[in-house]
DNA sequence: CGGGAAGCTGAGCAAGCGCTTAGACGCTCC
DNA sequence: GGAGCGTCTAAGCGCTTGCTCAGCTTCCCG
């Protein structure tokens, strides 16, 4: 419920009516099922519609998927590119970024799975396409990391090797964050801010 | 080749030697395109035989995505209750268990891929059996934490969450490992328990 | 040498796939 | 009022899928 509204809210963008809705209904076939496991026919019928209708929109499914995945690389790197760019100490905003990351993969875990498990089902211009903003992704974080390093504010032995794993430890949380859980997607983004400051901190 | 190696090495034990191929060229495949988008044909093919051959060995596809996934999950679990039950102080145990776990990953990441990320496909009794190993893999971790909290070595509000964390980041490497990256599997070990031992210990 | 199990193949079946087409509906604009 | 357009459906095409089966070979055991 909470979680179908979230999926919702997420593409309030796009229009027309209909095309807004195949894609939550991609969405969240594609989190549930995978790519390949999902048909054309099980897209359409949860958008409330003949399996027809969906080309009308859409020229393929891989279509569907590369939509769903852009916008949310997009989403994603403003995220990272905003804590980057904000004012304050390095520790403060690596701390914004991964809140903000960690919480919108809790949130938007139907998204974030598709996001970030299907890329490998995309045509390859626009795996290409995706992987360039994944790449950006990355620099803000490292960048955000660097920063604390020549600041002195921290002491990390190996920066793009912290950088990879400070992203990997975010993504992860939109496969295995269960809405039914016990925690919210704010707690899991303090939880996670708190153990990325402390890999990266000047130890005691 | 490297990883080929490694593929085909960890098993070794299946007989009859078309099982053990069979199963090879399924991790390879399932690692490569997904459990859905590998076709059977591909996998006997892989295995140097005809499609029909697959089936005198295994009953269906999910069953060979069951052993796989069975195998691989038992390993797992095999090496982090090794690690937790060695002598030693907490630090040096989670240490261990983080090293050894994320180099298992890295190296066979294939294996890894298969075994973390196609779940889904598996049948429904498959499927709750293999929960069940997963959950016995994190009471390992979780008790290495809880020793050292006791013991006064570790600071950790939340047990349970920095469990799952510490989970889910060794786990992720198996999707981004790459063997003609920069960092061997022995280096990403050593990497990776550096910061989780940060992420767990008494700030100063 | 003979018989039966085990391993394997070529051919193919039923079902389901992504996607197309022909035609019908309702809307706007002149 | 009817031409034109965007939207949608029912039907179905061509193909691939997981899986089966009759029959062939190979090898062990007496």
């Amino acid at each position: 419920m909470a979680a179908e509204a979230a999926t919702g809210e997420a593409w309030g963008d796009i229009t027309p009516d209909a095309a807004r809705r195949l894609v939550t209904a991609a969405v969240q076939a594609f989190a549930e099922r995978g790519y390949h496991a999902t048909t054309t026919r099980d897209i359409a019928g949860r958008a409330g519609m003949s399996p027809a209708a969906l080309y009308i929109h859409y020229k393929t499914k891989e279509e569907l998927l590369y939509q769903i995945s852009k916008v949310g690389h997009q989403r994603s790197l403003a995220m990272l590119a905003e804590a980057r760019d904000a004012e304050g100490t390095a520790s403060e905003r690596l701390a914004t970024a991964v809140r903000v990351f960690v919480r919108w993969h809790a949130e938007h875990h139907t998204t974030g799975r598709v996001v970030q498990y299907e890329l490998g089902a995309l045509a390859a211009d626009h795996y290409a396409e995706i992987v360039g903003l994944r790449r950006q992704s990355e620099e803000a974080i490292r960048s955000i990391i660097e920063d604390g390093v020549d600041d002195g504010e921290f002491d990390v032995p190996d920066v793009s090797g912290t950088t990879l794993a400070v992203l990997s430890l975010c993504i992860d949380v939109a496969r295995w964050f269960n809405p039914d859980g016990r925690r919210t997607p704010d707690e899991i983004g303090a939880l996670y801010a708190d153990l990325v400051l402390r890999m990266v901190r000047q130890t005691g």
